[in-house]
DNA sequence: CTCGTAATTGACAATCATTTGCTGATATGG
DNA sequence: CCATATCAGCAAATGATTGTCAATTACGAG
């Protein structure tokens, strides 16, 4: 099984590439590219961890961008829509967390309990599992979540 | 693989041979056992699904027990600290569920998309994994989250 | 390039789940 | 049965998220 870590991201040039794609998606639904989304965007790509709507708005506010919370909020609502974007919500953090899919597989995430460093697991031990579910259930799946809690290497 | 759904309560049976434990529990913490301690843990015993606070709250007032669900959440902290209690998060529901422990083993859980039926999946095949994930990623791994989600058979 | 219109924003208030502060009620050992 | 520390209830605070609405802005048509 092959399980790495660490982010493919490559930053700024990636907008560039991305943005008249996700412009399409936009115009095909009837929205706009504005500044604000283009903010928000430019900032998950940039960002390695997923990142909640109050880290986005933190982050704006400190590169003199401005913007409302709930623009934020509202950004990240039509991102899920157009499936651009995850939704993440980790156990016992009370707030959701977002992460640009971007061409990134489906994966899941490990977080340190103490001080919170998020780390992505490209790995799926799940696809045989479901089919056994399904068998057993009756139930159609379409989704899972995993997620692992322990100590980083920095915390223990 | 092992996979069992269903549940293995016995009802308000055990409630005369959990209680004298659980007050033992308390007591050994400088805690009382209370008559809403007492609803509730009697409620937890005779629900099949995972319950959020607001709904044990309904479901104790249906009953005619008086109690404020601020009381609910103090229980449920209590409990949980007690480690007589497993709290749920599941994926956008916005809300923490409750299930006793009460002897159950470790399992997680798949909910309909649709009606929200939740339904125990006595199995859990990340053993290997987490062994996989500490040696990759050098934490040290201590608890995990896996949930499914799809479409129930009543609702295909 | 300019304009009109519909989508979007920001400011503010509302909502929902959960927590906290305070005071009177009550479980429990003595 | 009493003393007292814990607990319940109520009110109000909190933090995340959503709704309202007037003012602003993107962008295709001309």
């Amino acid at each position: 099984m092959n399980l790495q870590q660490g982010i493919t991201h490559k930053g700024l040039n990636l907008l560039l590439k991305l943005e008249p794609n996700i412009k399409k998606d936009l115009r095909a639904t009837g929205r706009r590219m504005t500044r604000t989304r283009q903010a928000v965007l430019a900032l998950l790509q940039r960002t390695r961890q997923p990142v909640s709507a109050n880290e986005i708005f933190d982050q704006l506010q400190e590169e003199k961008v401005a913007i409302d919370l709930v623009t934020v909020y509202r950004t990240m609502h039509v991102l899920k829509e157009l499936g651009l974007v995850f939704q993440l919500d980790l156990h016992q953090e009370g707030l959701s967390r977002y992460e640009l899919k971007e061409g990134r597989e489906h994966h899941h995430h490990i977080r340190c309990q103490i001080c919170g460093l998020i780390v992505d697991l490209l790995l799926c031990p799940l696809k045989k599992v479901t089919k056994l579910i399904e068998q057993q259930t009756q139930f159609i799946v379409d989704d899972h979540t995993l997620e692992f809690a322990g100590l980083c290497p920095q915390c223990q």
